[in-house]
DNA sequence: GCCGGAATAGGCCGCACGACTCATTTCGCC
DNA sequence: GGCGAAATGAGTCGTGCGGCCTATTCCGGC
C-alpha cells in the first residue's frame, strides 16, 4: 500500500488532508509539524509520497524537500502553498518536488496529485499550469507578426544588432556605405525608429533580431 | 453521467480509450476519425468532453477544437498528441483546449485527465510540464546575474534603452550632457561596448534593461 | 584620517551617423 | 510593355556621439 508523510504547521490541514487520503485508500504513515520533523519522520518511515507545505516553522517545506531527496530518494514530494507564486514554482521544482499545488485547490486534487506522484509522474495545481500555459501562449501571439522590413533591410539590422558599424556592414555585404545608410533610413521609417539603437530594439522585439 | 466524444484516426487506439475510460464509469457517445466528422458530432451530441488528437485527417485536431469550442462552448477539449512538440501545445492551448497529454503517457492518465476536464480544470501531460517547469528554472539561473553597473549606470541605460539621447537623459536626470556621456563611457566599458546599440543589448540579454 | 569609487562637470577632437534629395538597375506583376 | 518596389549608389550638411584627459565633491570602509 502507499505509504504519505504529512507536514504542515496547520493541524486543521493535516485533519482534512489525511481523511481525505485515507478514504482514498492511502496508508497515512506519520504527520509533522515543521521541516525538520518532516525530514526526520521521512528518513524513519520512508514513505512513498510527502504531502509537504512550502511555508513551514524551523525548515521550510523548499529546504525539507531538498534534504528528503537526499536522505531519501524514492519518496516522492508533493508540494502545498497558500500563494500560487511561479518563484516558489522554480524553486521547489529545483528542490525535487514531484508536484506542486496551491492550497485553494479541492482535496480531489491533492489526493489525484499523491496518486500521480506514487506512480512517478509529475503534476501541476491546474491553476499554475493555467498561468504557465498563459505565458507560454503570448510570445506566440506577437511573435508571427509579419515584417515590414525587405529581406534586406532585416539583413542588415541584424548585423548592426551583431555590433557592426555602417561600414562594417558595408564590407561584409560587399556593398557600398552609402547603400547601408539608404537601407537604415528606410528602416528607420518602417519600425518608427530615430536611431540604430531604437531600430534593433524594436526588431528584438518584433522577433525580427535575434540576441547573439 | 460525463458523456465523452472520442476522435482519433486510429481505431485501436479509439478501442482502448473507449475502454479505459468506460470501465472508469464515463459514457462515450460517439467516435470521429477525423476532425470534421469531431465537430459535426460534438455538435450533435454536446459532450462533455472531446479526447481529440491532433494528427487527423480532413482537419487536424487545432482547427477541429476552434471549430468544436466555437459551436459547444461547453465542451471541453483533451488534447492527444504523438510527439511532445511545444509549439503544439501553444497551439492546442490557443485553440481552447483544456487539456493536452502525450500518447506516451498511461491510459490512467488520459481518464485523469477527462475527469479533470469534466470538473473543469487544466491538465498537463506529466512530461510536457516537466520539459515547461525546465523552461522555467532556466532564465533564474543567469537571471539574477550580479550587474556590473552602479545603480546610476543602470538608470542611464535604461533611458538610453528607453529611446532617449544624451541631452535627453541629461534634461530628465538633471544633470549635465556631459556627465551622461561620462557614465556612457564607463558602462562601455564595462559592459563591453562600443557604443550605445551593443551597451543596450548587453543590458538586455543581461537583464538589467527592460524592453518597453 | 585617508584612500577609493561614485557622481558630478568641463574641454577638445574627429568621425560616424542621420536627414534630405536624387539617380540607376533590376526585378516581379498586372 | 510598363508600373512600382527593392536594391544599389551619391552628395551635402549638421550634430550627436565616443575617446581621452582632468577636476571636484561626497561618501563608505579600512
Amino acid at each position: 500500500m502507499t505509504t504519505v508523510l504529512l507536514a504542515d504547521d496547520h493541524q486543521l490541514l493535516r485533519q482534512a488532508v489525511r481523511r481525505a487520503l485515507e478514504d482514498a485508500g492511502f496508508d497515512v504513515a506519520a504527520e509533522a509539524g515543521d521541516g525538520e520533523e518532516a525530514a526526520d519522520l521521512a528518513a524513519r518511515h520512508q514513505p512513498d509520497v510527502v504531502v509537504m507545505d512550502v511555508t513551514m516553522p524551523v525548515l521550510d517545506g523548499i529546504r525539507a524537500t531538498r534534504r528528503i531527496r537526499e536522505l531519501s530518494p524514492s519518496a516522492r514530494v508533493v508540494m502545498l502553498t497558500m500563494h500560487g507564486e511561479e518563484s516558489l514554482l522554480a524553486d521547489a521544482i529545483d528542490a525535487g518536488a514531484t508536484a506542486f499545488l496551491t492550497k485553494d485547490c479541492s482535496l480531489q486534487e491533492v489526493v489525484r496529485a499523491v496518486r500521480s506522484a506514487a506512480d512517478g509522474e509529475t503534476m501541476l495545481s491546474p491553476d499554475l499550469a493555467a498561468s504557465l500555459l498563459g505565458q507560454f501562449r503570448e510570445p506566440p501571439v506577437d511573435g508571427p507578426a509579419p515584417s515590414p522590413l525587405t529581406r534586406r533591410e532585416e539583413e542588415i539590422l541584424q548585423l548592426v544588432a551583431d555590433g557592426r558599424s555602417t561600414t562594417e556592414v558595408a564590407r561584409e555585404l560587399f556593398i557600398s556605405a552609402k547603400t547601408v545608410k539608404n537601407h537604415l533610413a528606410s528602416i528607420y521609417v518602417k519600425l518608427d525608429a530615430r536611431d540604430r539603437t531604437q531600430a534593433v530594439l524594436s526588431g528584438v522585439r518584433m522577433g525580427i533580431v535575434h540576441l547573439r
